[in-house]
DNA sequence: AATACTGTTGATCACATGATCAATAAACCG
DNA sequence: CGGTTTATTGATCATGTGATCAACAGTATT
């Protein structure tokens, strides 16, 4: 892959490639614009960009016609996957008790959605306006809250049962813990597994549906 | 596009004046700098404010020597008062069942801060990291989440009690309304108080604490 | 080694942007 | 009215910013 990463004839501690293939250099440039836009959001400059990464601004357009088409790149970077119809699969399998399904995707999902760069660029493209984001927000709201909902209102033995809203509720109370840790840079519990299990405890027995 | 010019002979109804008095432009300034950033985001161009209120860009800056001044003064109009020390007191007062104080308070606090300009200069300036977040979510926790804590404690009967954490879900849960409603601009329900009081009351349920 | 190819640079353009200041005109006062 | 004050403007400065391009230098090919 690199070729004369470290083993360069160097004067200097830090010697990267100065030439690299386009593909290898695209990507790159993708992976460091994600962090950089994440940290000071979508305004972020052009040439800012290009001393972090340790290129010149200019090359930037090499790779990418505009901005713009950076900004794109960084969206379907961090975007794509993040919502993967294989979770619906295992929240509607009722050979498993549901209070294991809902534990294990948000185990899973927290995981994928508690980190720095994918939460403030979602928050910035949220208040930015992307399309991207209710498209996102439609995605988890038919393939993971719609589904999980005609799952508790089969497993729910009573007449109490929980609305879209409730679910909502549920959804928003677990992802707030993501949006304290990395937006506000609050203190958040190391492990937040232990938090959500409580909170989807709750959540269950108000609708006396089987919690251990 | 000068719709203010022709007025001062003409003794109509009130049509703003070309020439304001210093307190009256400030405040009008600092009102449509909060809607405006609120919009767009503290990046906003003050040539693009200065054009919304019908002013020149100079005249900003003999009201504010910077930009940041005037960033300054619009979070101190949109923060100011928004922690009222009185809502500590309401949450205390054990003569009124705990469940009403709690829906009272969230009731009160929901109408404060499901506001489109507060909801997104609160995320706006969390992103850019602004201390006075931090300080405001520090107030929360001392001012109405530690005595929430406390009063719940009293009132559960049982061995099961809440944590911190799990009254941070359930606030998270509720404030999550708001950001999906200002920030990802998704359908929410008119009247939110029906999703607040029936997560108050899965929450309060699962502590056995009375709800009717 | 010589040559062609192309990833990369440095200079530069055109315009945007925060900030400044002298000139202007609306309000105030005698 | 006439004169003073000052809120407001229009022009302007210095720098920032996205984007462009000819020239350069590392790599591969012959």
């Amino acid at each position: 892959m690199n070729k004369q990463n470290v083993a360069d004839a160097d004067s200097g501690p830090k010697m990267k490639p100065r030439r690299l293939h386009p593909e290898e250099r695209r990507q790159q440039i993708i992976d460091e614009a994600v962090a950089f836009f994440a940290e000071v959001g979508l305004d972020g400059k052009t040439r800012d960009l290009a001393k972090k990464i340790g290129i010149t601004q200019s090359l930037l357009f090499k790779y990418f016609a505009t901005k713009d088409a950076l900004i794109e790149a960084v969206y379907e970077q961090v975007y794509l996957n993040r919502l993967s119809s294989e979770w619906t699969h295992r929240i509607v399998d009722r050979s498993v008790p549901l209070r294991d399904r809902i534990l294990a995707f948000y185990s899973d999902y927290s995981t994928l959605i508690f980190e720095y760069n994918w939460m403030r660029i979602f928050m910035f493209s949220g208040l930015a306006g992307a399309e991207l984001n209710r498209r996102y927000l439609d995605h988890m709201h038919q393939m993971i809250l719609r589904p999980l909902l005609e799952e508790i209102l089969v497993a729910s033995p009573n007449t109490v049962t929980p609305t879209m809203e409730d679910l909502w509720n549920l959804h928003g109370g677990i992802v707030y813990i993501g949006i304290r840790q990395h937006i506000y840079r609050m203190p958040c519990p190391d492990d937040p597994n232990e938090a959500i299990e409580r909170s989807v405890d709750r959540f269950l027995k108000a609708f006396s549906v089987a919690t251990p």
